[in-house]
DNA sequence: AAGTTCTTCAACCGCTAGCAC
DNA sequence: AGTGCTAGCGGTTGAAGAACT
């Protein structure tokens, strides 16, 4: 659907924004409640600018929801584990975390956490090891099969559903939380606990048996468990001040200090890395969706999900048990 | 102090999905 | 069904500042 750039119009001004630029951009959309047209918006608030770039402007540094300065801990842990999930999606990453933007955690994998990763000899893409991939290149591969794209798609969109629902339910008191989510008619999670959803899901169990025998089955688990892969204390110290100015000997060996007489030692590598769609779910091939899915299912037992838990009034379960029958929902 | 290299991050570019006609 | 438009996404770029020599 050819179109001709909205930039390409004579005497728009590209570049940095002016304070003044901002000024206007700011006024129009607070005198208007609300941008409108994007690509009217310029025109009519008097700015040399084409509506995309006064949406960039407005989305990623005016908005007024705009969480400013540096990463805490626990939010580029966070966006670790998001980006082992879903690859580099950066919007669907971004709205786990409130008031950061996509643009925002896109620059800060690619400035920091992502050399933190190559430091510590995992591939950004996949979250393995090098060396335990020999048979999947860090580019446009991982193993895992048209089933476990399809239920990383359920999962990524169940993440998306419930930061909506956490962004609905913040607005209402302490007291209402809970009973205001569970009212919120989220069409994925009203659909994920659906007939189809329960359908789906006991395909996917149904699948467990075959799945732990297989040889990829357990190459996928590597790559889709937290906690088997990458240790706590190695993956506290990656997100941590220690790694900040990504000094790998000195970061490599505190870790390896920090996980002696640890119980994670016996596993010493990987976050996660399930179809990280923008980069690998396409090749992806493998003799054993049925294992991957599976895997997928179990993914969250063993990983730092409070975030989940916390959007949800603490509804999701890490109990395995409970988990094998109702998977990871958020039982509403 | 000056020149060079590295790092950061705001902004741009190209592409695509979804919608309206 | 085909076309055009908008909004949004992810990849990339380049200016500015920091760090290094």
């Amino acid at each position: 659907m050819g179109r001709t750039p909205c930039c390409d119009r004579k005497g728009l001004k590209k570049g940095p924004w002016t304070a003044e630029e901002d000024e206007i951009l700011v006024n129009y959309i607070k005198n208007n409640n609300g941008h409108g047209s994007w690509r009217s918006l310029p025109k009519l608030a008097g700015l040399l600018r084409c509506g995309k770039s006064c949406r960039l402007r407005w989305t990623n540094y005016l908005r007024p929801d705009i969480k400013r300065g540096p990463f805490t801990q626990e939010e580029e842990k966070l966006i670790i584990q998001l980006h082992g999930m879903l690859g580099n999606r950066w919007a669907a990453i971004a709205s786990q975390l409130p008031g950061r933007t996509d643009n925002e955690i896109k620059n800060l994998w690619n400035t920091h956490l992502k050399k933190r990763l190559l430091c510590m000899g995992l591939d950004p893409h996949t979250h393995e090891p090098f060396a335990s991939q020999p048979h999947y290149p860090s580019t446009n591969s991982s193993p895992a099969s048209p089933a476990t794209r399809h239920m990383a798609q359920w999962e990524s969109a169940r993440l998306e559903a419930e930061a909506r629902l956490s962004r609905e339910s913040s607005l209402f008191t302490s007291a209402q939380h809970c009973t205001k989510s569970n009212d919120s008619s989220d069409y994925f999670l009203r659909l994920w606990n659906s007939e189809v959803g329960d359908s789906f899901r006991k395909l996917t169990t149904r699948d467990d048996k075959t799945a732990c025998c297989s040889p990829v089955s357990q190459a996928s688990a590597s790559a889709l468990t937290t906690e088997a892969g990458l240790n706590r204390a190695a993956f506290d110290t990656m997100a941590g001040d220690q790694a900040e100015d990504v000094d790998c000997k000195s970061f490599i060996k505190f870790s390896n200090t920090e996980e002696e007489g640890e119980e994670e030692e016996e596993e010493d590598h990987v976050l996660i890395g399930a179809g990280s769609d923008s980069s690998c779910s396409n090749d992806m091939e493998d003799s054993s969706d049925s294992s991957a899915l599976q895997l997928l299912l179990d993914f969250p037992i063993n990983n730092d999900m409070s975030f989940l838990e916390e959007n949800c009034g603490g509804h999701y379960t890490t109990d395995p048990a409970m988990l094998s029958e109702n998977s990871f929902i958020c039982r509403l």
